[in-house]
DNA sequence: CCATACCGATGTTAAAAAGTCATCACTAGG
DNA sequence: CCTAGTGATGACTTTTTAACATCGGTATGG
């Protein structure tokens, strides 16, 4: 594809941050890199890139510029879905930021479900915090982020927010397994297993023991929510997820999910959001209309 | 400038309606655009132009693809205008489609008063009917346009809109000359000159009438708002305009203007407006501000 | 019904652009 | 003070783009 080079070649230096790296990741010698850089910023009249001793770095007018080229790009791909589309096969690529728990259950699901109408489009799933998938929605690295609770950026347009209640997550065998739901108040009677404070669920914890006498310590604390669900069962231990991160039909596994009561935790939101502005390509719009759809069948629409 | 060449080539092949008219256009051989046109296909997959005998036309991907193109250039021209800024000096180019009231003296005046701050940028004032202009909107030939009354389209943002009285201009040896207002029975009793049925002014007046048992018979009819106010003086007649296109200080010549009364003719609108969800450059940005500023400073905004 | 004029496509050749290779000058870091 | 990494640049090659000439096709006007 020779349309917009210059804007993907210096797309490419702002991403590795020196020329000879880019070319190298251009497979083009740094060279050639080089010229064309100087060729823009000549007839730009303008310097793109500040060189320092150890690389280049976006001027001001380099930082309006590769915001021009990247937003660019993505209109290009997106007019190239549009035309597939209409041409009858649906074709593209959907990139997706999102947070852990969709990654085990929901996503697969999701993806599948639409692969199997659209066997052309391919994905891409990336895990991200909050703050790295609204940062990859900005500089087009992803079209869709879908996050757990608060959504801070200006730029990010919520497509659709669905309510998760924090489950209690235990081996088949353990005491409160039998009750339907539980209390956080039994729920500390044993040990638990709980993420890391920069996540969502443990936040939506601590506030709720923070406002009452009970307190959570955790047996054992992890960043990863997959080694947390299959810790539970290893050790008979309880830990707490969200809906959307479990697998939805009750598979008679060892592993079970009971809410809490909404009285002790409160309900966290699930975002499913883009680029606030941005038109999204075929395939993209069409696979957030599916998540949009099964969220709000699933969930409580918030 | 070699960014965006084959936007630009397949910008004025589509402007063109032939590739060899283009090609002229661009001074390149029309083999060279043609080729271009090929490669771009190739690289496509798809066409973007159907092959008649008399020339080419877009394909429905083409449609999609020239739009794109379009705000591509304009979104160059806007980043290229803020890189500019940030330099200090202020540089650009100003597109005004318009309709015929703005020319005699409200735009030369504004543009005056812009460029004496600015000289680096210039302007393009287009004359262009109501549709003209909001086309021109559309296909980024105008970066703003100012039309009087009903605006049609749904992609025109409007950025202000200000009430017109209709005046009954006239030799300021007329009778009707020594009021300070008039009425439109005093008026139907002297010859008038009319602008012709398409003009705004043309259809307040002819609703004022069909709503009364007045008639306004135009002695002479023209499409020239310019040849209608030297004809009131030449020939001693009235004719209607609107204030905008009346000079602000009373000028002390031979030619006056004095509202008609409210209640005979309903006000008419100016609007200014850009096209929806685009961000204008720098400069036609600035220029727009200046606009809305006094705009809103002489007349009713609405 | 043909002559003409205009259209887009294409083979060949020339010019221009973009890429490669080798190498320089510079600077941070051990 | 040396090394490893950076951007810049001159000389050369390859690729791309444009020019020129020309073909085949189709409306249009006498």
């Amino acid at each position: 594809m020779r349309y917009l080079v210059s804007a993907r070649y210096i797309d490419a230096v702002v991403k590795a941050g020196s020329i000879r790296q880019a070319a190298e990741a251009l497979s083009i010698t740094s060279a050639a890199l080089n010229r064309r850089i100087l060729a823009m910023e000549a007839e730009l009249g303008v310097q793109i890139f500040e060189r320092l001793p150890r690389g280049v770095r976006l001027s001001s007018a380099g930082e309006l510029l590769i915001q021009l080229f990247r937003r660019q790009m993505s209109d290009m791909e997106r007019v190239k879905s549009q035309i597939a589309d209409l041409t009858g096969v649906r074709r593209g690529h959907v990139s997706i930021a999102c947070s852990q728990a969709l990654l085990p259950y929901f996503l697969p699901e999701q993806v599948a479900v639409y692969r199997k109408e659209h066997p052309q489009v391919t994905f891409g799933v990336h895990l991200r915090d909050r703050e790295a998938a609204e940062q990859a929605l900005a500089d087009y690295t992803a079209d869709l982020a879908i996050v757990f609770e608060p959504v801070r950026m200006s730029e990010f347009h919520t497509l659709i927010s669905v309510r998760q209640q924090v489950h209690a997550v235990m081996s088949s065998d353990h005491p409160l397994a039998k009750k339907s739901t539980v209390r956080l108040s039994e729920c500390v009677m044993y040990p638990v297993a709980l993420p890391t404070r920069r996540y969502g669920v443990r936040h939506l914890l601590d506030m709720a023991t923070q406002g009452s006498n009970l307190s959570l310590e955790p047996a054992v604390e992890s960043d990863s929510f997959e080694f947390l669900r299959y810790h539970a069962v290893a050790e008979n231990i309880i830990t707490f997820q969200i809906p959307v991160g479990l697998t939805t039909g009750n598979a008679a596994g060892t592993m079970v999910s009971r809410p809490v009561d909404r009285r002790d935790v409160p309900a966290g939101l699930i975002y499913m959001g883009q680029l606030k502005g941005r038109t999204l390509p075929v395939a993209a719009a069409r696979f957030a209309a599916q998540l949009t759809a099964t969220l709000a069948n699933r969930y409580e629409v918030m």
